[in-house]
DNA sequence: TTGAGTAATACTCACTTCGAGAAGAAGTTA
DNA sequence: TAACTTCTTCTCGAAGTGAGTATTACTCAA
């Protein structure tokens, strides 16, 4: 395309065929002990009574806003909520080949979020059916809502790696235990306590103490555990890398 | 949005503002030592004179092959050439809040892509100018392609430390000195030849031996060098950290 | 009240990886 | 031939890692 037709066309936009761009979010968050994402089912056609991952249709709004619009909207939450403040929402890929919907061509520009622990969500204003489902429940989903997913977790298992992400998962005071609790879930992996205690506490600026314990041991017993915040590091240095990735790098 | 409201919505695209969707190429490659990016001069209003990045419209095409189009055109090289396909091209992130063109709403699929050495690009069947220029040199590009080509250069500098990705700069056969020439041109900054040296050969898959040598010593003097070519690995581990990030982590 | 079990935290130890530096060999240009 | 450059291989101490152990403080249930 060149520049003058560029120019042009965009003049004219019947030059081109029309394109609906919405935004399809991927909500992580962690329930007992295991990663769920949150899903709606479909109501209509096509793919109806099937889940997929929420999303609508852009505004005249940023795509960051739009994504965060239907995350209030998806989990009933209130825009000005606090719990929907402190979800970390970040862009993942766009998907936009062609009959990737069947109706028209739609760009669908996913984002990732990761979300503390919220109540169950309301339906929106339709029945539209809205939970929380274990990633690994998760079975063929409309779309190309799947390949989105997985997208979505790898990044998410990455992102742990790197940076200090895993706390988004958390409310403003967490555990080591809790935060490994996280990092297991989201990897699918136990970790060893010992070794995740001394890195965490070894990578500056990830967490900073409070001060304070837990004001009771674990449900199994144990001892209190102190508390943490978190601290002011955007980057991991060095990384929490995921254990036995050898076998799969080639 | 609910369910019911984008499928209806959906069947009539009037209902909602039209929406352009582009794609911008973030291509980079390596000439004389120094990291270049791909430009092209803009012959048209707005930003008419400006410098930006080459893209256009996605017609009736995946995105990836909307960017690859795209690239062909602005190199001047023909579709089916062997440089052409050595390039690699990922999806960057995607660009659309309002107010981006002034033209229009638009959507840009931004793509990243490695470019191994390429002849000097024949500008299109227009009179646009398009060259290779040293990013050190961009300056006040047009529309928001700054920040796309911003978060393009970080993703490379990330990319080169946990993929083999560098070697897309280079030909099918390179010597572990211009590997290392990739590295330095990409982070902006010099490597330890030793142990550069020792980390490449000791990641897997990185590169393996063709077990010959370059036919001569380098243009300042050395030893001739071993050629290796691109080994299977996809991911490096243990990766190449870039020196001196402690004081950006914060 | 006590005992069994659990988890937080803090060690040790062998191994790997890293940055910095040095050194030898093999090539270049002047 | 001399001066210089680069490839390649070492060495050494510092730092980080996985696996395991130990101590202590808590839980629940008998």
């Amino acid at each position: 395309m060149r520049a003058e037709s560029t120019f042009l066309a965009a003049y004219d936009p019947t030059a081109f065929p029309p394109v609906a761009v919405t935004v399809d979010i991927v909500v992580l968050t962690i329930r007992d002990g295991a990663l769920h994402v949150l899903l709606i089912e479909r109501a209509e056609h096509p793919y109806r009574g099937r889940l997929a991952l929420p999303g609508g249709f852009v505004q005249d709004e940023t795509l960051a806003e739009a994504a965060r619009r239907e995350l209030a909207e998806e989990t009933g939450l209130r825009p000005g909520e606090a719990a929907l403040a402190r979800v970390h929402l970040e862009q993942l890929r766009t998907y936009g080949d062609p009959g990737r919907d069947p109706r028209m061509r739609v760009m669908s520009v996913a984002y990732l979020g990761f979300a503390p622990s919220l109540p169950d969500p309301r339906a929106g204003g339709d029945a539209a059916t809205v939970a929380w489902v274990p990633v690994d429940d998760v079975l063929e989903l409309a779309f190309d809502h799947d390949i989105v997913l997985a997208d979505g977790l790898e990044r998410a298992r990455a992102k742990l790696e790197y940076t200090p992400l895993g706390r988004a998962f958390l409310g403003p005071e967490f555990t080591i235990g809790e935060l490994r609790a996280v990092y297991a879930a989201v990897w699918g992996e136990q970790l060893h306590p010992g070794n995740f205690h001394r890195k965490v506490l070894s990578v500056p600026g990830f967490v900073e103490s409070t001060g304070g314990t837990t004001s009771r041991g674990g449900e199994r017993g144990g001892p209190r555990a102190r508390l943490y915040r978190a601290g002011d590091a955007t980057l991991l240095h060095p990384a929490l890398l995921r254990p036995t990735r050898e076998e799969q790098v080639r």
